[in-house]
DNA sequence: AACTCGTGGCA
DNA sequence: TTGCCAAGAGT
């Protein structure tokens, strides 16, 4: 017998119990988030995966203002679905991880499309929705249907951590923290149960300083009992984040118009807006060889420094000023440009590096001007 | 299987 | 200031 085995006959015996004291917790404490029905009503499996989508690697205080703007502008599949994708693209702006966007409104085009609207409620078939991977399809399934479903993620696997001492690293634990999961997972009131999960991981079983008095399943705690719940779960160390730079370049005509690109659809910031800009492994001063259109191109005061998951950037911002609204190059991965209004800026699909960018170069701007 | 893919808040 | 990481999916 190896230690899965172990492990998942105890997480039956202790199923019962942990199912309990975790429902009867969450009928107490549970939070009122936007995406969540009253108790006992029926939620809209459209709004559930709206917001499921939007959590992913997302914390709820940044995914609320969205899933709210979201719900009001588009209301059900079939309209998220009529919307372009450009529309959707810039209500994401800002949120981050953008395939998400992409693959939302391809999502809600085959939902309209193939299911007449109706959210499907297996597990495969929700799996072969573009963004839907196990997580989301379990979520779905627990929450809007409220079918028996393994729903793992972050929080559940951190409280299953401890919950069994599993003192293997993430993410080599991952594995067996689903293989209790689908254990736990209870016939009764599933989605309740995934989601109390869920809320003891965000508000007591924390990453870190967890608030272990104030848990219910304290008694049943095998990291509690080993004096491990401050340690676990153990990870794998990562990997130092490289340091990369690049030119960006901003072009503003007299009237107030701003040179803009889109990049394509694969890779970073894929499918949204960018100031003109070089590769990001560039060495510094290659004497504007990427710039969009010809010019004396000066370079601005102070840097723009951002960090994305697995690398830090720091950028130099080239300012022209040209008289009118020059065509551009292209330039390599990039679909298309247009001269952009300085105040209808907000509107655009511009991720918050590019935000940078341009308040960047706007405040040397208007501090040449003081 | 390991890597890519954003962002902001927090210690 | 720097590192950590949050309701993961795609390749």
């Amino acid at each position: 017998m190896d230690d899965g085995d172990k492990l998942t006959k105890a997480a039956r015996a202790k199923a019962g119990r942990i199912g309990r004291a975790l429902l009867a917790w969450y009928d107490v404490s549970r939070r009122d988030l936007p995406w969540r029905a009253a108790p006992g009503a029926s939620v809209d499996p459209y709004a559930v995966w709206l917001s499921e989508i939007m959590l992913q690697q997302t914390t709820v205080k940044a995914a609320i203002p969205y899933f709210k703007t979201f719900l009001r502008r588009w209301p059900s599949v079939g309209a998220l679905a009529s919307a372009k994708r450009d529309e959707v693209m810039s209500a994401w702006a800002g949120l981050g991880y953008y395939s998400r966007a992409r693959n939302m409104h391809e999502a809600a085009t085959i939902v309209a499309r193939d299911f007449d609207g109706q959210f499907p409620d297996t597990l495969d078939e929700l799996l072969a929705l573009p963004g839907v991977g196990p997580y989301t399809a379990a979520a779905i399934v627990a929450i809007a249907f409220d079918g028996r479903a393994a729903v793992v993620d972050g929080n559940v696997e951190r409280v299953l951590a401890r919950l069994f001492a599993l003192t293997t690293p993430m993410p080599a634990a991952k594995g067996l923290a689903r293989q209790i999961a689908e254990q736990l997972a209870p016939s009764q009131r599933p989605g309740d149960f995934a989601q109390a999960m869920m809320d003891l991981g965000a508000t007591v079983c924390t990453p870190k300083r967890p608030e272990c008095g104030s848990c219910p399943l304290g008694k049943l705690c095998g990291a509690r009992a080993a004096g491990l719940s401050a340690v676990l779960p153990y990870r794998e160390a990562k990997r130092a984040k490289p340091q990369r730079t690049g030119q960006a370049y901003f072009a503003m005509t007299p009237d107030g118009a701003v040179l803009l690109r889109r990049r394509t659809d694969k890779g970073l910031l894929g499918g949204m807006m960018e100031v003109p800009s070089s590769g990001w492994n560039s060495a510094t001063n290659q004497a504007n060889g990427d710039a969009p259109i010809e010019g004396a191109w000066r370079l601005l005061p102070g840097t723009v420094r951002h960090t994305f998951t697995h690398f830090h950037l720091e950028l130099e911002v080239y300012c022209l000023e040209p008289d009118r609204r020059a065509r551009p190059e292209l330039g390599p991965n990039c679909e298309g440009w247009r001269w952009v209004s300085r105040r209808d800026l907000s509107a655009e699909a511009l991720p918050s590096l590019m935000r940078k960018v341009i308040a960047h170069a706007l405040a040397q701007l208007d501090r040449e001007a003081a």
